[in-house]
DNA sequence: CAGGGTCTTGCAAGCGCTTGCAGTAAGACG
DNA sequence: CGTCTTACTGCAAGCGCTTGCAAGACCCTG
């Protein structure tokens, strides 16, 4: 990439970003001309011959427009925010993916942000984000009890919740349906003629492990199965938690189920090294499923029967509602997308 | 949280954002008191009754400082950006928590953007991102021939390379050693009694793996081994492509290596699937290293060995990095993190 | 009591951009 | 040839904030 272009630099040597007012100088005539020529929408106000001129030496001279400062007069920033829980968390990706392939085409970025999983940050990163005015935001970290602080922003900015529902509250939530994902486990169990079975409970204020819970026993319960009690649940979604509860779920019970739930990916893995630990055969002995089809799910041995979470289509459509929003659109709807049970060798038939 | 605060609708009922004018207003006082009173370095120039008088207004009309208006003034966004390549790609996590832990005590936020591994599109970001006028850029995922975009950057906005290094470059790189790392297994190998190695090449434009590649092959050549000449190279750092490169060493090659070192973990376990899918065992038959430790490599069996890679310390750092050329310092120089061996079940001696 | 500080506050300019309005020139029309 | 459009351009205000400067009030010196 060849660098022709005139520079302007203080004494110093140090560049300065031209701005509109350069450019016109440069040309003699006045910023506003310039602002218009260089503004798709308004260029065909300004004479042809001109244009090209404005466009020659903003080019020539580097100019940039600064969204900043336009954003001042325009109110639009052309930024959105994606409040993530964590973002060490794989399943993620494909949703930030998602909300990118819609946005960039309306040469939005997004922002990317993290709360750790805790209330208190995302009330702190809401403040910030309506400091910077973002256009809209996207909330995929929320839990049980933020639905107030959601609502409050929302009267400011669009607002959408994503991927982790949030009952009763007033923005659109877009996710995919947790209680039918939770029934497929279920009936998926009592297919294979399994009897007696458990679950390992995600965090409570996790809307969607409650949801996965109602699910799955409804279908349980209508099979005729039997359900361990749970002993505990998760504190967090992870590999070392779902380990724990395995622990315990094998300590306390005097049954051993047949076949476990876990509700998401990294539990089950986690659920997995203790059973072999315990020697103890998946599935022979006990059958595992997990959820959200993460990519590790296809790569350990054996491949670990879960429900695939359409991240990408998630992310994609609560995109689509924030801009609906954005552009000032009343009656936006709720959207929930259809899980896919995606059986492997982690689950078998009772002998 | 209660919501007392007097709010400003316009006649639709829309909530304005409060502004300084309208605690002024409210107080009858200039704006520029308020704008002294609520910014912390300047607040002792105002009355302590008066200073808590703004504060108490502001608060109840719920004002929130317009960072983009201030940024027009002071120059400074309170943004930094992190340009990565892949935002799939889990060794990003790290990097991404040492570079929020270390800005945000300053009320930076992170902006994250994604090329996909495009040099266009690094080039469209880097020219969208000084449009945004962010304090600095940190870019994960260079790739060879991407110096020149940077550094005619880097004269407007400050600038840092990290994770994957850049040679030649005149904007500093945060990064660890991967010479070093690709020597430590080599020698490993030569210390487990190897005599036929070989490896699966990263792509030779991320330049970590070139580095892993001489760093490897010098330690091999000191120590007296056999390489088999390289197939191909990987056309990105990928699951599959690990298995593609294995099935070719396998085919191609008359001799069978007895220890393998891949480019880094996702390939290594592409491979090692591949070397079961032939009947070969692991570690007995073939020996296998990966690079990066990432979380995965721990679960699978047997655990990989591999080098660890300090991501959140190279994110760490390199924000530091960015935060001094911010603020003017100028002999900012590269950092380089030393690699750690973690040699787990998946090498072991030669029978 | 004059002269000199020290505190507080307000004024006004300006950051880089957009935009309503008015002004000019040139062509169209009767 | 006068009047109306039409096409283009500039003026100036203003988005919400910061900041240099000056002014006023007050207190302290000698």
């Amino acid at each position: 990439m060849t660098d022709t272009t005139d520079r302007l630099e203080d004494s110093f040597g140090v560049v300065r970003r031209a701005t509109l007012a350069d450019v016109a100088r440069d040309l003699k005539i006045s910023p506003s001309t310039v602002s218009r020529a260089l503004d798709p929408n308004r260029s065909t106000m300004v004479n042809k011959a001109t244009r090209e001129k404005i466009i020659e030496s903003a080019e020539r001279l580097g100019y940039r427009p600064d969204i900043q400062a336009r954003s001042l007069m325009t109110g639009r920033t052309q930024t959105i925010v994606v409040i993530a829980a964590d973002l060490g968390n794989r399943w993620l990706t494909p949703i930030l993916h998602g909300v990118a392939s819609r946005v960039s085409v309306e040469g939005i970025v997004p922002i990317i942000a993290e709360t750790n999983d805790d209330s208190r940050v995302l009330d702190d990163l809401i403040d910030h984000m309506l400091s910077r005015r973002v256009d809209a935001m996207i909330v995929v970290g929320a839990r049980r009890g933020d639905g107030p602080s959601i609502e409050r922003a929302a009267r400011m900015v669009p607002m959408v919740v994503a991927a982790r529902p949030l009952q009763d509250v007033s923005v659109p939530v877009v996710t995919h349906d947790d209680r039918r994902g939770g029934e497929m486990i279920g009936q998926h169990f009592a297919d294979l003629g399994h009897r007696v079975v458990a679950q390992l409970l995600g965090p409570g204020a996790v809307l969607n492990f409650p949801l996965r819970n109602e699910g799955f026993t409804s279908a349980i319960e209508s099979a005729g199965l039997r359900q361990l009690p749970a002993i505990d649940e998760a504190l967090r979604p992870t590999y070392d938690e779902g380990a724990r509860l395995m622990h315990r779920l094998l300590d306390v019970s005097s049954d051993v189920p047949t076949a476990v739930f876990a509700h998401n990916d990294p539990m089950a893995i986690g659920a997995m090294s203790v059973i072999r630990e315990r020697g103890l055969r998946i599935p022979e002995d006990i059958s595992i499923a997990g959820y959200n089809d993460m990519p590790l799910t296809s790569l350990i041995n054996p491949g670990l029967t879960t429900v695939r979470y359409p991240g990408w289509e998630v992310g994609h459509a609560a995109a689509e509602v924030a801009l609906r929003l954005f552009a000032g659109e009343e009656a936006v709807e709720s959207v929930s997308l259809n899980p896919v049970l995606k059986p492997r060798g982690s689950t078998a038939p009772l002998p």
